[in-house]
DNA sequence: GTGAAAGCGCTAACAA
DNA sequence: TTGTTAGCGCTTTCAC
């Protein structure tokens, strides 16, 4: 193994030469350090992670617990980890991944052994139990998602209501009169997770501002129980002229469901959805869609990290926009 | 910080003896180890990581390479993961998440920074330029997928083979005379990756050895992409009474372009999906399908990265069997 | 602009 | 069965 003495001795400087090079943390003349840049390139050095750590009490290393749950869309939570182990590379940190289900325990023990010495915690809840652990943790942490009282923390998301404001606002500006949501799987809303509530508040709240007729309907993430909601609706809601969908996994199977009722999509019934494009783009009738930036989250959520590291103040939420894309599954309600 | 000086000090005993009763490497009295456990519990004390690294060589950190590519399937990669990190837990390691577009330079600086003790790589290709690297590293390795020559390599998968024969057999048995494989993403066989080519490779034979008519399709993983496919094989194959589909995301899409192209499924042709139990299982008519025990793959990944740790020996590659459960996409032919 | 040297907290000989 | 102590490789005062 090459380490730093090494390096030195190669460079024919002393050993805190070459860490201030590395670090940067004091002037070093142009030419020592042409020459110790040559040295440790020849010598392929890479500092002892676990030296480093020792001896900085820094481990470049970034925490992140992912939801590993019933109601999560995985494919959102892989683009958002992708994001974030990007981002934590460009600021030369590595990401060390834990689950959710470790609970408290696991930030415990990563935090106490100074294994990393920041934290990104996603598909936080309203009321998350480990909300206390995080305020007085030595590390610096980002949330994922609102909980009910941010005071202390860092917090980040999409911003949900105005995704759902967005879709009713589309749909009311065709001239629709009774709109409905299909939400999140039912657990979800059970357990408090913030951005299925904040989809629910804007739609409602938009659709009252139009005047529209509107409801609500949690829906598990099966096709099956698409299909089963799909007849309910239109049993139970003969004026239903167009549906906002919020569950990824369902909305292809919701499109198709009412096809098979008899009903087109969109002469009879428009349908607008809040999901990836990824999903909205490639339907056989591309999908009008808020669609979610989710690797800006996990970009933006590195940054506000790197900065409580450096000891700078940052905002308590961050609310990133979203954007409606009008494909072909909303029309004017029929005549 | 709590230190294991400060842990010694209380139970009064030598640091090294705490350290010890910690690791188990020589035998401490009943009566000292009781008073060491309850003053490491009292004080809330944890070794820290970096310490312990650099005094022991051994991080206890696992690293995950994760591949993030077209054509994965990304609920099975997160599955995956979860499983990985779940038994290396139970082996008191954490985990390191690496992208695999850091590639070579990511696994060389994660070795050389001795960050991790051991590496788990998914998604290996045949021939993956990584692998001369790999049997080169200080720190043992398993991969996930099998490379064209794997000599000096621990690598598991999944029987895929297996897997595609059991499918022929199954559709043979009931009568079929006639047999397509709708595959994985083009991409996918050109960079090959070997699962995909051991599905066709597996399927072929089976189908050559009970005499039936077969062809492969590798197809995109859009539902147009499915009804584009569905409709060619349709007009190209009068006699093609049997599909296998191992494509994740276009099970069901093709299910349905299927049907709308008047072919009632199991009736009049037969599907057999290569997919996990999630997806065949909640399906409108549940499809026959042999599952994949994904979760299966990383826990076994990361017992026999922990044998080699400890200097056994372990084979070279370890495949996993799969199982078929007959639902209700296969029937007869019909007369 | 550079060097010398004292630790960071832990493990693992060596000693008893 | 337990204690003493010399590092592990790096960063960071302190000194020049």
């Amino acid at each position: 193994m090459v380490k730093i003495t090494d390096v030195a001795a190669h460079a024919g400087v002393s050993p805190s030469t070459v860490s201030y090079a590395l670090s940067g943390k004091r002037p070093i003349s142009q030419e020592t350090r042409l020459r110790i840049e040559r040295s440790i390139r020849e010598l392929g050095y890479r500092p002892h992670a676990g030296a480093r750590s020792l001896a900085s009490s820094r481990a470049r290393v970034l925490a992140l617990v992912l939801p590993l749950r019933r109601g999560m869309h995985v494919p959102v939570v892989m683009q958002f980890a992708t994001s974030v182990v990007t981002a934590a590379r460009d600021h030369d940190h590595d990401v060390l991944l834990l689950t959710g289900s470790e609970g408290e325990e696991g930030l415990i023990r990563v935090s106490h052994s100074a294994m990393a010495d920041t934290f990104v915690i996603m598909d936080v809840e309203v009321d998350d139990r480990r909300l206390p652990l995080l305020r007085t943790l030595d590390q610096p942490s980002v949330l994922i998602g609102y909980p009910a009282d941010p005071t202390g923390l860092t917090c980040v998301d999409l911003d949900f209501r105005q995704a759902a404001q967005a879709c009713v606002d589309h749909l009311a500006a065709l001239g629709h009169r009774r709109v409905a949501l299909v939400g999140s799987h039912p657990e979800v809303y059970v357990r408090g997770t913030g951005f299925a509530r904040r989809v629910a508040a804007g739609f409602t709240a938009a659709a009252d501002r139009h005047g529209l007729a509107s409801s609500v309907h949690p829906c598990a993430d099966t096709p099956v129980a698409a299909r089963a909601l799909a007849e309910r609706l239109v049993r139970e809601q003969p004026g239903l002229t167009a549906v906002v969908v919020h569950n990824e996994p369902i909305v292809q199977p919701l499109v198709e469901a009412l096809t098979a009722l008899g009903l087109r999509v969109p002469q009879d019934v428009s349908v607008a959805a809040i999901c990836p494009d990824e999903i909205a783009e490639p339907a056989a009738t591309p999908i009008t869609s808020v669609s979610l930036p989710t690797a800006l989250v996990g970009a933006r959520a590195v940054e506000l990290l790197m900065s409580k590291l450096q000891g700078a103040a940052v905002p308590e939420t961050t609310m990133l926009p979203v954007h409606l894309t009008v494909r072909a599954t909303t029309a004017p309600p029929p005549a």
